[in-house]
DNA sequence: TTGAAAGCGCTAACAG
DNA sequence: CTGTTAGCGCTTTCAA
């Protein structure tokens, strides 16, 4: 008998005590005496009772639900992030509810929408590739709806952001392909618009200067759909072929597998005289072929950070106006 | 102002109307004249109106939510299943659930015991290596709470299931070793008690048979949690080295990757001898070295799948007694 | 065809 | 320290 469905009040019949005395001895309040919280308590555990958790939100306008929108669970960067997410929502008691996007802005807006009202009390999200106007999402913090950005942040909304050092990361892959002689680098990246996007090439830019490298911009190559789309990638991965590339800086867990796929179908010779790094979550970069050097995102820490900044909002008293950017650093894993 | 908090009694208020009349008029209740009906869900309509979806739980005793169970979201099979089963949850306007249980038994039943205490209206889920007492959830299904297995189903529970075809998957692999030449066919498996094991080593047995050779104990590796936790997969995959195979069959998405992890960085020259079948849902196989042999479920439809059947459950007037198990096929990946 | 009223299970102001 | 009461937003008898 696990699973029986009690409420307030048998407690308070078997008891004999109002249901209010029972809600507040079974919520520790300082008001009831130590004997009536030890009897309520008791018989609560010993009848296996669990207060509907609906009820509560109904009284108390919150739900102990929040949500994460990222674009693609199937993504080894978004599943640890989640991991950590998950991992402070549990200890804190809230239940949390995923969506994706699919890096698309309306399916974004809708998740959105969906989210909202069903109750959750806030958001921890990741902007889809497509996604330009953010104004919706300022409205709704303005009406006192948290939500914290994390990896691919808005540029103009006032929030908490827990983002990576995207920007020292494309450097480090950038000064890494230069240490093993690559003199023309390309970079292969999402859309233009994201905030990752344009920290990634700022880097980039700065490891090719960095080593006395020009900058050429037909070696770089953006991919709106982070390479969800058909065609897209294999379109650019073309262009570049052209080129005299030798090594190439990816951005990103999608693109940095599609790539290496097209290359093996298509360019199975041209491959071998590129050197290859990328961000990338996979735990599997050992097996893949050809090898590649890996930018490695701290997820489950990010996510992490990220739940936190959300459920000290949440919580918060007073509309939050302080608002933290985290940045945390990113880990070369070189190939072997 | 795309989001405002309006209630029934706000319409009401404004329409001259009694709050019960507007509940009806907005789930189009026969008993309301079409006039009142129109007036109700233009206005509805104009302010945004979203009915408070808590309150709704708590009267009709429903949440709309539904948990899913997996070990790890962080797996390509898992997060295919999921992608299905949010297509169809979405559609019926249900709220998805995930938790993980890492392949821990103890975890799981806390995961079944939280959304259950949640108030979900149901589980869809797969069990965890680590599983053997299921008899708490054939205590909650008693109580009528609906759970419909996927993958790794209990063997005793009465209840609807989804599951691929695993023992023709198993033969499927086997025979397409033994038709590369292999004769010493390995198979690395899972915990021995799930399901899939025990329909995927079925599988093995009878490809071997078929094709004249012997089933050799040595050669069946079993791994307790699935090649989750450090060491367990090194240990076997030595055990292994240490014998003649020449072609291998895996169980699993972890397991395939966990192998070739361990082969490429343990036994690079061993690797080179073996042939290698087994069963992941990567959608980046392509790019493994060394190249595989990929044994596909129909993970997405298999989410849609077991989804339906649980809302179906939900819904049902009356207690379901007629349950369900639907195989679906598996489809082989020859490596190119 | 519409309205008044009760109640889902819980919390909290107010009273005692 | 405990009980009474009202109410969160919605659905749903029952009555008009």
């Amino acid at each position: 008998m696990a699973f029986e469905n009690y409420t307030i009040k048998d407690i308070a019949k078997a008891l004999n005590l109002s249901p209010s005395t029972v809600s507040r001895a079974l919520r520790d309040s300082y008001e009831i005496s130590a004997e009536t919280k030890k009897l309520v308590m008791a018989y609560a555990e010993k009848i296996n009772y669990r207060a509907n958790p609906i009820a509560r939100s109904l009284k108390e306008r919150k739900s102990y639900s929040i949500g994460i929108i990222v674009s693609e669970i199937a993504n080894n960067f978004f599943s640890q992030v989640i991991d950590g997410i998950e991992s402070v929502a549990y200890g804190k008691n809230y239940q949390v509810v995923i969506s994706q996007t699919h890096e698309s802005a309306e399916r974004e807006r809708l998740n959105v929408e969906h989210l909202y009202s069903r109750s959750t009390d806030g958001l921890l999200m990741a902007l889809s590739a497509e996604t330009s106007d953010v104004s919706y999402l300022q409205d709704l913090m303005a009406k006192g709806f948290p939500i914290v950005f994390f990896d691919r942040v808005p540029a103009t909304i006032p929030a908490h952001r827990v983002i990576a050092d995207n920007k020292q990361g494309g450097y480090d892959a950038v000064h890494y392909l230069a240490q093993k002689g690559c003199t023309r680098i390309a970079h292969l990246t999402s859309a233009r618009g994201l905030s990752i996007s344009k920290e990634r090439l700022e880097g980039y830019k700065m490891g090719l200067l960095a080593h006395g490298l020009e900058v050429d911009d037909a070696l770089v190559k953006h991919c709106q759909y982070g390479g969800l789309h058909q065609g897209e990638l294999e379109q650019v991965v073309a262009e570049l072929a052209e080129t005299d590339y030798d090594g190439i800086f990816i951005s990103g867990d999608k693109l940095t597998t599609g790539y290496l796929q097209v290359m093996n179908e298509q360019y199975d010779e041209r491959i071998k005289q590129v050197a290859i790094a990328g961000f990338t979550n996979s735990k599997v970069v050992s097996i893949f072929s050809p090898t590649i050097t890996a930018i490695r995102q701290p997820a489950f820490d990010m996510g992490k950070r990220a739940a936190e900044l959300l459920i000290q909002q949440i919580e918060a008293k007073h509309t939050v106006v302080d608002f933290e950017t985290v940045v945390l650093p990113t880990t070369l894993l070189a190939k072997k």
